[in-house]
DNA sequence: CGATAAATGCAACCAAATTGCAAATCCTTT
DNA sequence: AAAGGATTTGCAATTTGGTTGCATTTATCG
């Protein structure tokens, strides 16, 4: 998969360039999954100093500026993942077992199905899309306990 | 609107007749949007003593009997509505600022969408359609706020 | 380099939801 | 109707994901 270039980027998006959002940016960049504030701190490590909060702040400035796209999550928590040219919105599926999150392959398709909606006087921003369910490896598992 | 009768619906279910499930039951069969635990809470009041724990529990019993359908925020609430003939399935509009849920009367049309899928190993057991945007009373009074 | 605005770290906080356990209630059997 | 066992509830404490206030550090530009 290409890959966007984290200075130009953050350049284009007019956000200062700070080591914090260098380790962020290109976690999730080399991810091939979203990922969530918490994965996104325990894959930085020891690489870069890095609080909580300032993931937390920095997922806020490039949601803002339209790098990421958000994935809030029956459970509560919220993934991200790029929002660039290379990587088109699709919709997704959660593991309600073991809270995994999976892209689906199908771009393109909110589209098509934003047009069957009417969605009276509201301004629609964003639509998300979300499966959920039993990952492949949880089915595995429930059948083995319950049989 | 036609509405379920609520001690054939527990018995159906094969739960047993508490005056706590009765009055969470009675007040989602009332309500004309979605609900939250906390709304349920408020909306119980006096009626009967109820615990912010037992509604957890009984949305809870409810949800895995099939009785109610659970409609997870980006915010992190989650809302229920009955699941039942009267009400099937719709997408819904959240309001990122006043925190309102409301329905889109689009009916049915989840189940076709479902048919673009190719959800590869997962078994899929519901789809979250979640508009995100501004209410009308809220782009009112962000218009002006803004000027 | 120095000034100024922006970003970060830390501790405290918050809301929604969950857990453990004792007390109350429900439902079946006498 | 009373008893007994299983289920449900209330309460306090805890967990989780995320936010806020404020002092310190860092980036950016002249
Ligand atoms: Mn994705
Ligand atoms: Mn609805
Ligand atoms: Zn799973
Ligand atoms: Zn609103």
């Amino acid at each position: 998969m290409e890959h966007c270039d984290i200075r130009t980027t953050l350049e284009n998006a007019g956000l200062s360039k700070t080591v914090q959002r260098e380790a962020v940016l290109s976690t999730l960049i080399r991810a091939d999954l979203p990922l969530c504030a918490r994965d996104i701190l325990v894959r930085i490590g020891r690489e870069c100093r890095i609080n909580k909060v300032t993931v937390y702040r920095v997922l806020d400035s490039f949601r803002t500026a339209g790098i990421v796209r958000e994935i809030p999550t029956e459970h509560g928590e919220t993934f991200y993942e790029m929002a660039c040219r290379h990587n088109p919105t699709h919709p997704h599926f959660y593991c309600r077992i073991c809270r995994s999150l999976a892209c689906l392959p199908s771009a393109g398709i909110e589209q098509k199905w934003l047009q069957g909606i009417r969605p009276g006087d509201a301004a629609i921003e964003s639509v998300v899309i979300n499966f959920t369910g039993l990952c492949k490896s949880c089915q595995k598992r429930n059948r083995t306990v319950s049989v």
